[in-house]
DNA sequence: TTTTTAATTGATAACAATTATTATTTAATA
DNA sequence: TATTAAATAATAATTGTTATCAATTAAAAA
């Protein structure tokens, strides 16, 4: 038998979240999450989503994307990439484009750059149709 | 005499408020500048603050900056600038430096783009000393 | 200058999102 | 099967922000 080199135990509530986040391309807040959840896990409790996507994210599974200042929202893609928002609907949809943001060494104020992200604020094609 | 245009009273709370973000290039969160102004101004409530920097914000003489998803960040440099954002003490500094973003059209999922901004992250020369 | 009045303030309650706590349950190992 | 550390559910506590409202006050009108 082969051994959980990890201490974690593989819940059936934590295997719901996974299979929810599984290619999933919404960038979903915690309680998207829940409440898609509950409904075939009706006893799991906010908390423990919380807890799971804590420890995702500590794992390197999950980016948290510090998108608005209001709910936390979460990526499973974990690759670098940038993101289009809609201002009206506050949409988020992953932009798979490069971009070369090298800077120059004297205006990097001293720090060592270690990443980056572009957020591109817009209205997204539905919005559009709405106004 | 001049009429006032605008329908707002010029108090000693908002000319504090005014003047503690006058120049002011460290993005300062909510509490920061609450707790540099009731120094002077010891009755002065937070609701206040929050009130006028709300007001500023729709005056167009504040941005307020979606940075982190914990506390409100304001800068009064309105005009369209970048971010360096150590990792380690969450320190928030200007980059001016123009990028070139531009988006294929067959890349921009039909959104509409209106503006962008970059948050490059990294550490600090002072987190950098420390470790 | 003295009303008048609507904006603003301060105090605090309400709220929403997140985190902490803890008794109970359970997956994994032996 | 028994043991045990991790996870869960329920819920309390905390944090940041917004709403409410009576009292105050800056500015306009008289
Ligand atoms: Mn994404
Ligand atoms: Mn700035
Ligand atoms: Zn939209
Ligand atoms: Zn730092």
């Amino acid at each position: 038998m082969k051994k959980n080199l990890f201490k974690f135990k593989m819940t059936p509530q934590r295997m719901a979240i996974l299979n929810y986040l599984k290619d999933n391309k919404d960038h979903p807040a915690v309680e998207d999450i829940y409440k898609s959840i509950i409904t075939q896990f009706p006893t799991i409790s906010l908390a423990t989503v919380y807890k799971n996507l804590e420890m995702l994210k500590n794992l390197g599974m999950l980016k948290e994307l510090s998108i608005g200042q209001d709910k936390k929202h979460f990526d499973p893609n974990v690759s670098p990439h940038h993101h289009l928002i809609c201002k009206e609907c506050k949409k988020i949809v992953d932009i798979d484009v490069k971009f070369d943001l090298n800077i120059p060494e004297h205006s990097k104020k001293g720090f060592e750059i270690i990443g980056s992200h572009i957020e591109f604020y817009g209205i997204c094609p539905e919005c559009k149709k709405k106004s």
